[in-house]
DNA sequence: GTCTATAAGTGGATAGAC
DNA sequence: GTCTATCCACTTATAGAC
């Protein structure tokens, strides 16, 4: 495994555990065993190893939120599954725990990967939502995006993994699409 | 207005703003305008005017939240009346948005009052969602809880202060009680 | 109570040798 | 490509005068 390989790998956790803000050049290197020089070589700012991060952690998600629904045929079956997946509450999605990061927030470079997977989530989810014949598809699709979101939130900040899948399973009832 | 008062107001805007980690001890002297010698006699450390700024929203937050509920007779009408609440969905909660911050991780002292906001409010929540008549009592009010703050998330990263609104009039309509 | 001065440590990056 | 040395600004305080 080459330097640069160990910076990102290391990067990715870092900016998943801590955010980008409060992960520093020396944490990095500390977590990739790899020398100063090296990190200013691949990369030229603590800006640009964190965007690769971000962009890294944002296809990883992708691939596995698009395995999800193209295993079932139903949308109904799509959305049990993409609810009923199993998650690291505690530990946040690795996208999500960013949305008040500072420095995300102020570089446009660091959310764009973010918002795109937002957006993609919320095609896949759509059709979905549409076939189980609700009146607001649109709300509902952006409930089902926020149920996740704010289950890491409540977990996390009530130190209860449960919260989680409580939220999530009791937006299955509400749907009525719960076995 | 006394020195610590300063102190105290200045630092629940950048509490909230910025979160703990990223808030140094120079941008409260700036905000609040008060030298560093005042802020080292009222406060201790870093830690102790982040848990004042923390316990101090989180007292504002409850007794916002309890006029909510207070002020309607159903349950429906109680779950409308909080879901459909007035929020700045581009700033976040005020305690839900320290939810990924490493230094309020570390802190139970700073957790505290976070955690027992969220219980309170599942308190107020059980109630109303039981007089609805669904299923899963507890799987809706972590569902409720979940989609606010889930919905700030999702604003925030979409830079689209309309997601919030939309996903708790989602919900609404799922719950059977939008108008 | 409030001020200015000082200080040890870290953050983010550059320089230049190898 | 990788290393060590160096750098300036900032963070989080402490000291001591007023």
């Amino acid at each position: 495994m080459n330097a640069r390989s160990k910076l990102l790998d290391a990067a990715k956790q870092l900016v998943w555990d801590r955010g980008v803000e409060a992960t520093s050049p020396n944490m990095l290197l500390a977590r990739s065993g790899v020398g100063q020089g090296s990190l200013y070589h691949h990369f030229g700012s603590k800006a640009e190893w964190a965007a690769a991060a971000i962009a890294a952690l944002a296809a990883d998600l992708t691939a596995e939120t698009e395995e999800v629904f193209s295993a079932h045929a139903t949308g109904a079956e799509q959305l049990r599954a993409y609810l009923t997946r199993p998650r690291s509450a505690l530990d946040g999605c690795r996208l999500g725990r960013l949305a008040f990061d500072p420095e995300v927030r102020a570089n446009a470079a660091l959310r764009a990967p973010i918002s795109a997977y937002f957006e993609h989530l919320r095609s896949l989810l759509r059709p979905a939502v549409r076939a189980t014949g609700v009146a607001d598809v649109d709300g509902v699709v952006e409930a089902i995006c926020a149920v996740v979101q704010g289950g890491y939130v409540t977990s996390r900040l009530s130190d209860d993994a449960g919260a989680l899948e409580r939220a999530c399973n009791g937006l299955l009832s509400l749907l009525g699409i719960d076995h």
